[in-house]
DNA sequence: CCCAGCGAGAGGCACGTTTCTGCACGGCGG
DNA sequence: CCGCCGTGCAGAAACGTGCCTCTCGCTGGG
């Protein structure tokens, strides 16, 4: 019998429980709740009083009970979708791993705990963990995963504007039709008389978008494009449309890449074509690499600035799960920032810049 | 009346929930568990028709309940120990990228969740998630977190050998004197006279170890050490501790850099001082980043497999939290790669080479 | 003097599972 | 004919909170 009591009280119990508490302190169990979560209407004494027995038994409140009664669990999912077989393109490029970083600061600043969950329904995943909300980065058209989601009346928060009808709570995203019509001018202003373009062949709005910007950009100055398009996820696949590109009978003078990798891979090719950068060839490209600093020559980069996306695509949504849910789609527009060093700058550049953010690299 | 039982029946719950399958299918509610557990003894013809109801009745079970009453959530902690102000040097660098998304995968494959948390000692966000074990990256000495984890039973496997005596419960690590003795070796056979090293200033036991080989090393061969420390979160001290250690009067024929972004800083301040490389300057430096397959001239770099790395901490991990609980930490140790490039071969470089794995690249 | 009002806290239900125990029933050996 | 056992399932007790309701004692106004 004795045995029994011990099994009812404190056995398998990791030494922590409201009830231990409440016998601890002499009070009943709905005062330890109140007093530790300072709900009702209680004297400071009876307060201070509880919260010191729970610290010194270590008492942990279970955060499944919690969840189970609250319906909160404090967890808020993370997604990428894939773009190749990876189930993870995550923090493939640096603007994943920024962003993640950021997303997860603000987060835990402010309570809540990241979960990082695959695009690809694997129902089991995605049903055995209670989230309150879901951050999807790039998500592509009709997402089914998505689609799920707000289904379950969740709230969901993409990086990057949704494709179609993709029915988010809110979104953040850069602008970039004017970022790249930015660098296009930028390029144009340095001298450059045919510009290329490195882009990508998967279907999410950053490529889809920014190619648009730039075939719009052709028309209207009158320029030919000139482009070659690779796989993003494939970084040998990327060295070798850089070559292409300065391969071809119209070779660019100038080329904007719109990947992470493509500097270097721009920077490699002009090299094997003995191209100068920048007296033959001017080059930007979209990274948020710090290598590009001390590239020979530094090459100029644009930043999307991962990190206020990250933190502010955190805040929309967890808005949305504290506060009031509003009908329509938030919608926030981040500015770029483009950092001009060497590499486009072909005769001593004034003070002439272009539309986005411009920072000045010494 | 009706009133009432509407509220208790199915009115705030998102059309989901145990009883609601077992009414519909006519059974009951350990039935439909069992069923969908494949627990009980049922006959087949009783499985399929509930799993049936519950699929057309759209039914998830609640992860809060299955973890309240299990006491398994499914979910596992990663940390990152911090180096310098910010939470996170979390994917600072590719290596942790990686690492992370190997991890990430492999945890997925095997139905687990991976929740990103903080090293700091946050207290209510670590209790507001119910963890099934702990993966630490790099736990510094005496790390509190891990103490407290360890304390409360949980499985904790760390990536890098605990320093101190730190009882985590298996870790998985790179034999890094070992390759750090291997590269210096082959720096030697590739001709260097007196090789630098660029270290870092924290006190993990990666930059520990990694600097004990090469200070044993000199010892060894009788070369005076030269090498330069700096804060490794600091991407801008690279390039300085980079510049330093080549303006010295004891100016070093070989570099071995051990942070990822030393390879185009010490490219940027060879050409500042008119150093060619391979020919003045032999480089190598540790890194998982693709970009020195194309810098000029290709970099030779030592990866530390990071996904192989990330892959193994999670299944030990959870062969710790579903199996048998072993009493003495298990080790494993990873090879490392040294992947050979232009620069750390002087000469028509014949097969003399040391000994870690070695791999040539084009 | 009596009762409304209020402060301080106790009791108990519900959250949605899992799982232990146990009941009914039919076949079968003794 | 009776008890026994295996099959197929139902009942109900937890798991640890949060919160709603209710009691109890005390006080001030009529």
């Amino acid at each position: 019998m004795n045995r029994a009591e011990t099994c009812r009280r404190g056995k398998r119990t990791s030494r922590a429980g409201i009830r231990e508490v409440a016998a601890a302190a002499g009070v009943s169990i709905t005062t330890v709740s109140d007093a530790l979560n300072g709900k009702g209407r209680l004297p400071d004494a009876t307060r201070r009083h509880v919260r010191e027995v729970a610290d010194r038994l270590g008492y942990r409140p279970s955060a499944a009970a919690r969840t189970l009664r609250t319906g909160k669990s404090g967890l808020i999912g993370l997604t990428v979708t894939t773009y190749g077989d990876e189930p993870f393109t995550f923090t493939e490029f640096p603007y994943f791993a920024e962003m993640a970083r950021a997303a997860t600061s603000s987060a835990l600043a402010r309570g809540y705990a990241l979960v990082i969950l695959p695009a690809t329904s694997r129902h089991d995943v995605w049903s055995n963990v209670t989230l309150d909300g879901t951050v999807v980065i790039d998500p592509s058209d009709h997402d089914p995963v998505v689609t799920e989601l707000v289904r379950q009346g969740l709230p969901v928060v993409s990086d990057g504007r949704p494709a179609g009808s993709l029915p988010v709570t809110a979104w953040v995203d850069n602008d970039h039709e004017a970022a790249v019509t930015g660098i296009l001018d930028h390029l144009a202003t340095a001298g450059a008389r045919r510009i290329g373009l490195l882009t990508g062949t998967t279907t999410d709005t950053y490529t889809h978008l920014s190619t648009t910007a730039y075939l719009n950009w052709c028309a209207l100055v009158g320029q030919d494009p000139v482009y070659e398009a690779y796989p993003a996820h494939d970084p040998c696949a990327g060295a070798v449309a850089a070559d292409r590109l300065l391969a071809r009978p119209d070779r660019p003078d100038a080329v904007y890449g719109l990947f992470d990798p493509n500097g270097t891979d721009l920077l490699a090719a002009a090299r094997r074509y003995g191209l100068r950068v920048p007296d033959d060839l001017l080059l930007v490209c979209c990274s948020e690499s710090s290598v590009y600093a001390n590239t020979e020559p530094p090459i100029t980069t644009l930043s999307l600035k991962p990190r206020r996306i990250g933190t502010a695509v955190v805040q929309l949504l967890i808005d949305a799960i504290e506060g009031v849910e509003t009908d329509q789609p938030v919608e926030q527009v981040v500015p770029t920032e483009l950092i001009v060093r060497t590499s486009s700058q072909r005769w001593e550049s004034r003070a002439t810049v272009s539309p986005p953010l411009l920072t000045r690299a010494r």
